[in-house]
This record gives C-alpha cells, sequence and structure tokens, in this order.
DNA sequence: TCTGCATATCCAG
DNA sequence: CTGGATATGCAGA
C-alpha cells in the first residue's frame, strides 16, 4: 500500500519528504532523555550525543521538523515552558474559533447515541511531524484523527469502539487532503474552513467545542474548561471528556494541563503531547 | 444503579 | 515538596 495520493499538489513535496519518520524519532528520543536528566537542562552537545547525532545534525534536524533552534527547543521541553503558557494564556471564550479555522458541522440528531450508524468512515494513514496519523473523513468533513502507535488496526480499533455501528472503509484519497491541510501551517486560511464534525454526547461535544476556543502558543487547565462550561466543579468530567476527543490536535487537548502546570495526560502519550508542544514553539507568532 | 476518570483543593508530614 | 482524603460530573456498563 502506498501513502502517496495523486491529489496531492505537484507543487509540494510528498508529506513522506516533508515529514520524514526519523526526525519524529529522534524527536521522541530526545524528550525521552531529557525526561531522564530529572530537571536539570542539558546542552546542546549533551543532547546530541544521547540520540546519536552531531549537534550541527541536531540542529539540521529540528529546523526542518518545527523551524526550531535546539535551544528554543530544549526551553519548550521544560516545565517552566508550560507555566508560561498558562500564564500568557488569557481566560477561555473570547479567543476566536481556532487558528486551523474550523467549520463545525453538526451530525444528525442521535447519530452518536445509535453508535454512528448510518455514517461512513473513510480513513487513511499519512505522515505527519509526530509520526503516522490516521484520520477518518466522512460527508461532514473530518471526523477523527489519531496516531499510529505500533500495529495501525489497533488504532482502528480504537474508533471503531466509539462509534460500534459505523462503516469503516479505507479511502486514502478522501484523507490526504485533510492531512496536507492540518499538519501545513502554511494552509491554515480563513477562506477555505477545514470542515470537521464531532460524534459524541452533548457534554463531550461541549467540551471539545471549548478546545477549540484555545488559541495557538496558549493553554488552559481542565478546571478552567469547566468553569467556561458553567460547571465549575466538573474539573474531573472535564478532563475525562478531552481524553476522549476524536479528533486529536485539530481540536488542541494538547494544550490543556494540570491547574499546577502538571502534563496530566494524553491518549496518543505523553511523549507526543510534549513533542506537539515543543513543535508549536516553533511556529511564527501570529 | 455503580465504577472509574487526562481534576482541584485541603491538610498533614 | 509529597501523599492521602474528599467533593465532584459524567459516560459506560
Amino acid at each position: 500500500m502506498t501513502l502517496r495520493s495523486a491529489s496531492y499538489s505537484p507543487t509540494l513535496p510528498a508529506p513522506a519528504d516533508r515529514w520524514p519518520e526519523e526526525d519524529y524519532a529522534t524527536v521522541v528520543e530526545t524528550i525521552r532523555f531529557l525526561g531522564e536528566t530529572g530537571g536539570r537542562p542539558p546542552s546542546v552537545a549533551e543532547t546530541a550525543r544521547a540520540v546519536g547525532l552531531a549537534e550541527p545534525q541536531l540542529r539540521v534536524l529540528l529546523r526542518r521538523w518545527a523551524g526550531l533552534s535546539p535551544e528554543a527547543f530544549l526551553e519548550a521541553s521544560t516545565p517552566g515552558h508550560i507555566r508560561a503558557l498558562l500564564d500568557a494564556s488569557p481566560a477561555l471564550g473570547a479567543a476566536r474559533a481556532s487558528d486551523l479555522f474550523i467549520a463545525c458541522e453538526a451530525p444528525p440528531v442521535g447519530a452518536f447515541e445509535r453508535g454512528g450508524a448510518g455514517l461512513a468512515m473513510g480513513y487513511g494513514f499519512h505522515p505527519s511531524p509526530f509520526g503516522e496519523a490516521v484520520l477518518i473523513a466522512t460527508e461532514l468533513g473530518l471526523m477523527g484523527l489519531g496516531f499510529v502507535e505500533g500495529a495501525r488496526e489497533a488504532v482502528l480499533e480504537d474508533f471503531r469502539r466509539r462509534w460500534p455501528k459505523a462503516g469503516f472503509s479505507q479511502d486514502q484519497e478522501a484523507t490526504a487532503p485533510f492531512a496536507l491541510r492540518v499538519f501545513d501551517p502554511a494552509q491554515w486560511r480563513p477562506e477555505r474552513p477545514l470542515r470537521l464534525a464531532f460524534l459524541g454526547s452533548a457534554f463531550d461535544v461541549a467540551v471539545w467545542e471549548a478546545l477549540l476556543s484555545i488559541e495557538m502558543r496558549r493553554a488552559t487547565t481542565y478546571g478552567a474548561i469547566a468553569a467556561q462550561l458553567g460547571k465549575p466543579r466538573a474539573a474531573r468530567a472535564v478532563g475525562a471528556a478531552v481524553g476522549r476527543n476524536p479528533v486529536s490536535f485539530v481540536a488542541p487537548c494538547h494544550r490543556v494541563f494540570g491547574a499546577s502546570g502538571a502534563l496530566t495526560g494524553y491518549h496518543w502519550g505523553l511523549t507526543r503531547k510534549q513533542a506537539i508542544i515543543a513543535w508549536e514553539a516553533g511556529l511564527p507568532a501570529g
């Protein structure tokens, strides 16, 4: 099976070239190493050595991956970075929909309660800056985004469990345009909003919609989302709902932390959450 | 019904 | 700074 598709623009490099798997693998190794140093900030040279690269190689890799210098990457991986994000973030609610410019579609009433029956889900696997991603497209737009860790079938099973009555079939052609766009900041433009639909319980959908109002380079806490929903005691329920976010990355559940600044959790692995946070630190402000 | 959460807060060492 | 107890809303079974 090929991951490339004729629908890719000829002027853009194919995603496999844009986001080489080895880059993310090195990023993962780097984050693991930082975890082992336990608070002490390591030098760039030491970090490069730990992941088996010369310092200039690491520099080039991080520049290609996220436009980051190694120094900036290391800084963005510290607890202090999360604190700074939280401190710099305004209250939820006032912000615009999302940097990705989302058009939120509503599935038919009761579709979730009926297990997604009647919905045709086309899935596809695509390279991303955070390893291989699985995307799920329907006629309502993007409905699922997750990441492959191990077997592709395991990720699919994750989604089948959420919507057991939906029809699943592979459709790389349907998901490819979403994959290209979602992971390419240059394509986050308002003229052609990304169509997206949330399939979940009323409460979960409300939480996921709140995620869309967390802007790029900003962050929030579970308690703040609960307060925004008018249920200030529901922080824990919010945490559970955030953990069920079906459209990872696009609905930025990676920007939610504990009130203490702790990373807390991530459905697709805490390492990936850290990687996404670091990657976003490399985006141009705006 | 009851159980388990990607929480938050308080209180003791 | 760490750990236990407690209040809490919701989804899934």
